[in-house]
DNA sequence: TTCTTCATGTAATTAGTTACATGATTGA
DNA sequence: TCAATCATGTAACTAATTACATGAAGAA
């Protein structure tokens, strides 16, 4: 039996794009793919199921329609529904969560060779160019005044804002680790370490201490 | 039964780990803490189920210490074991993956209140604090000549420096949102989208394209 | 008419987490 | 000798993925 404790941040997610307006699960899928996907991605069959759920437990219903012949499901947020969404927002969330394969080959490469090293390296500028390409496209619908939801551009902004500094970090370390593994010899045991390289990241690192520092923020 | 197919990149990540030199599971676990949760976390309970899959494979051995009565087990790579190893860091990882609930809750937040996303993005703030403290030790270590493996410290600059620019890109973009959101109205219905942000952010993206496009690193 | 894509799902499997359990060691 | 924490695990559960299935609509 569905109960308020089997409520995800995937089902949260869900509930909040019902309170954005009433979706079929197909189109649900579709704005996902859209969006959330780039920092909540899930598959496509969770998402179907997620709906049902929701319905079980109140916070949303199910509405049949037929497009020609074939019948179809378009749910929508119930009071009920708004209620919990809200009170989920207020609860404090999760800090980023990062999977990143490419890192985990590169920091064990000492078992493999620096021509795989660059191959990832090589993957990864070529996925931040592909993410980004995508992201740029919807900002400059934006800019051309084709929002599909134009009350929530100033909060699409924030999220767009960080999507573009998150795949130029990406992007930008890529090609920075590239040309510092270019200047190793073949075999990534005998690379020897750059003390200039260290000094600088701990610079950076004291840099970001002090910038997120409570005591600095508190002035 | 265990065959190479059930090899996952958690697996590798664990069989990468033996490559370095043979440790007990309680050791493993401390070593994933220290620096593969960063980028590739899993539960205790996991990191202590993979070793017995490596051993079923071939890929380890179990050696029964004692440390003074009690028994336990270190694990020891084999040669089939950095075969499939070296196998694997060939072929092409995945690009990073995010999971970033406070993202998410602010994605949603013109169901909640400027309260909730200023909260949120606190939080943001003091989770990068957090990263990059324990992040920032690990260097000043370095510096000071105490890494555990040396031969392994132009590799660990690279994951290092990934690390710090992401903790970085993280803190500065919620910085920049808590200023955008405090200009905010109470209601974030209301918010009204500044137009130079949006066109700054599409001038960055575009900045990045021409950075990633093929053609660009061709030269 | 056939192929492709749109659209809507279900079933089987699994990777991973949470919670529990327990003895050994060390310091107060 | 008591509490804390070190150290080593197992059992139960679940969130999520992969793979499969199928009919409708539209294009060639």
């Amino acid at each position: 039996m569905a109960t308020a404790r089997s409520m995800t941040t995937t089902s949260y997610a869900i509930l909040g794009l019902l309170a954005i307006k009433p979706w079929t699960t197909y189109e649900l899928v579709a704005q996902v793919e859209r969006s959330l996907r780039r920092f909540w991605s899930r598959a496509q069959s969770k998402l179907y199921e997620e709906p049902k759920k929701l319905v079980a437990l109140g916070y949303a219903r199910a509405v049949q329609e037929h497009e020609g012949r074939r019948p179809r499901t378009r749910y929508a947020i119930t009071p009920a529904g708004r209620r919990a969404l809200k009170a989920w927002l207020a609860e404090p969330g999760a800090g980023p969560e990062l999977e990143f394969e490419q890192l985990v080959k590169i920091h064990f490469t000492d078992s493999g060779t620096k021509q795989d090293i660059l191959a990832n390296l090589a993957a990864t500028i070529e996925w931040a160019h592909q993410q980004n390409a995508e992201n740029l496209a919807t900002g400059r619908r934006v800019l051309a005044g084709e929002s599909p939801f134009p009350q929530r551009a100033a909060i699409n902004h924030l999220v767009g804002g960080f999507l573009t500094s998150y795949y130029t970090m990406v992007a930008e370390w890529a090609l920075w680790a590239t040309s510092v593994v270019q200047t190793w010899p073949d075999n990534p045991t005998d690379a020897q370490p750059d003390p200039r390289v260290v000094r600088r990241i701990v610079r950076d690192a004291e840099a970001l201490d002090r910038l997120t520092s409570t005591a600095n923020r508190r002035q």
